[in-house]
DNA sequence: ACATACTTTTACGTAAAAGTCAATTAATAT
DNA sequence: ATATTAATTGACTTTTACGTAAAAGTATGT
């Protein structure tokens, strides 16, 4: 793989534009390099765009994304801060254990309506079957 | 359980703000009775409801959700209509499927942010450990 | 040197989902 | 009867997460 891409190939591989891309950016989400004044992203700059894309896809907010991004690359040195930080993540994964559930049942809920529509097909179909 | 709800109770219940319910209701959404000009929820409104909030709860906007909340109550009587409802419940389905390989992913890495917290924890308490 | 294709910054616009405020109206308590 | 409380409508505002357009810089091929 390589060391660095530039914003139009990360647009590309994810599916974003670039607005978006200098948005996260002004966000303080993501900060690429500059070769000149032109953005290089490196492996570790994609990695994090990765999360915040999966954050997004999970409906969290940038600013909550944001709060989990950065639980990822510093751990705080003090004590009082390390647990405060545990909190931080107890939080998220409830959060997370919620969505799970409500996914489980929604998808539980979305087959009987399918069984549903099913049998009512069979019963128009068997009018002529091929 | 009672027969109807008024706008206040709900609010409480599921803490959310009048406004909110009033523009779900403009949005199409729910459509409580009237006693005069107020409203009341009945128990099936008050389902709507839930559904809706398991909804944004999961990150739908409120336009997905009205898809998914309509699918429960109307399944289509023609065979045209009802496939084109079966692949709606197939979009509906993969996309939570992705939530829910999301959700995994991230729980795992969650865990192994936290067992980090805990041993800087642990080699700080063993200095003053009770 | 020049066209072409990207990229950058700056600025303003917008859609979704409410929040907030004001003016009324209706219901209830005293 | 009146004060208080709750509910309604309507208008305006706010926040989030970008979209879009303008104007200018930069790299590349020919």
């Amino acid at each position: 793989m390589r060391q660095f891409f530039t914003i139009t190939e990360l647009t590309r591989e994810f599916d974003i534009s670039t607005r978006t891309l200098r948005y996260y950016e002004d966000e303080g989400m993501i900060a690429p390099l500059r070769r000149g004044r032109r953005r290089l992203y490196s492996i570790s700059d994609r990695t994090r765009l990765k999360l915040i894309l999966r954050g997004k896809r999970l409906g969290f907010t940038l600013a909550e994304i944001r709060e989990i991004v950065t639980m990822y690359d510093a751990a705080p040195g003090e004590a009082g801060q390390l647990l405060h930080f545990l909190n931080k993540i107890a939080e998220r994964r409830a959060d997370l254990l919620q969505k799970r559930s409500d996914i489980e049942i929604t998808l539980r809920e979305l087959e009987e309506v399918e069984r549903g529509c099913h049998e009512r097909l069979g019963a128009l179909g068997s009018a002529d079957v091929d």
